[in-house]
DNA sequence: AAGTCGGGGCG
DNA sequence: CGCCCAGACTT
């Protein structure tokens, strides 16, 4: 293993010389903080960045958010997905604003919802200055190219030694800049498909350019399988408003959210002219959304009526708001 | 250990 | 079109 300190030098010191200004990173508030680091799960900065202004704008403070309702949380999160972030931070801060006060330890942090091992390391490390590395995509891709080693990361056993050799590298003086510094590296120079070695910090320690294997790393074994899927949503309009199906609070997908119905859930719908079609896929499943107008005489309670300027106060889905554009 | 959860960006 | 993204949780 190259010499850790060394690598946190140069690391801190590339860091220093400049990086992405993203917003979490003027504030050293701990529910800031935690809120990115939870917006922040798989999911890439630029994209975040506007729910994160967004949520602070409307939550401010930990207490705001513990007194919000679930629904108006999930309806500011609309379209940012993985929506038991959502949830899980809405209990969380339920659970902190009981406590009174938000826990500075690591085991205390990770003993919370939606809170695991890395977004644990992550809070410890940025806002308490807690010597815990973090483990994510990016640190993966950098430990297995400065260390050329290709085992498989899908692998738990891979993962905690791939987590060891970041934890020695890591600088116990200033561990939230080294972890956001070896984070930054992964997402602006060690690129998945392309590292810019050239530009990189850990060139001249990094087995993997210098065996000529970094853009073949890291190694992951499982690959998934995606399943082709149709399906229909209906536009059913009365008097300018819409009518839309709320989720159950304990579906298995977009629990709480409204949605388009479809002919299944609504067989006395009357379905009419087809508006249309688009792309849309969740995980490993790709649809093809039908969208059909249609006609109902009565619904049951789990429908509703919506006219447009309330389409950003509920949590509506993205499928639904796609077919809307659609038929604009 | 494998499956599931969203949605978009990129080569 | 497949892979990846500042992962967590359930089975």
């Amino acid at each position: 293993m190259a010499a850790g300190h060394r690598v946190a030098r140069l690391l801190l010191e590339w860091y220093a010389r400049g990086h992405r200004d993203l917003p979490w990173r003027r504030t050293s508030d701990p529910y800031r903080i935690w809120v990115s680091e939870i917006m922040l799960q798989q999911t890439r900065a630029q994209a975040a960045i506007p729910y994160y202004e967004r949520f602070l704008v409307r939550f401010p403070t930990l207490e705001a958010l513990a007194a919000a309702r679930e629904n108006d949380v999930l309806a500011l999160w609309a379209g940012l997905g993985y929506y038991s972030r959502a949830r899980n931070l809405w209990r969380a801060a339920r659970v902190v604003a009981a406590a009174g006060e938000f826990p500075r330890q690591y085991d205390a942090i990770r003993a919370l919802p939606g809170i695991g091992d890395y977004t644990a390391a992550a809070i410890a490390s940025i806002a308490f200055g807690l010597p815990h590395a973090v483990l994510d995509g990016n640190v993966l891709r950098v430990v297995a190219r400065v260390e050329n080693d290709a085992a498989d990361i899908a692998s738990a056993r891979t993962r905690e030694r791939f987590r060891a050799v970041a934890q020695g590298w890591l600088d116990s003086r200033e561990p939230g800049h080294f972890n956001q510094a070896l984070m930054e590296l992964g997402a602006t120079v060690c690129l998945p498909r392309n590292p810019m070695c050239l530009l990189c910090p850990l060139a001249a320690c990094c087995q993997g350019r210098e065996a000529g294997t970094a853009a073949q790393l890291p190694v992951k074994l499982r690959r998934t399988v995606t399943v082709e899927l149709e399906r229909t949503l209906l536009v059913i309009r009365r008097r300018g408003k819409l009518l839309l199906r709320q989720n159950g609070p304990d579906a298995r997908r977009l629990a709480g959210f409204w949605d388009l119905p479809t002919p299944q859930e609504l067989p006395a719908a009357r379905v009419g002219e087809r508006l249309g079609e688009f792309p849309h896929t969740i995980t490993h499943h790709r649809y093809t959304i039908v969208v059909h107008a249609a006609t109902v005489r009565r619904v049951g309670k789990e429908y509703g009526w919506f006219d447009a300027a309330q389409f950003g106060e509920i949590p509506l889905c993205t499928t639904a708001r796609k077919a809307l554009k659609l038929t604009e």
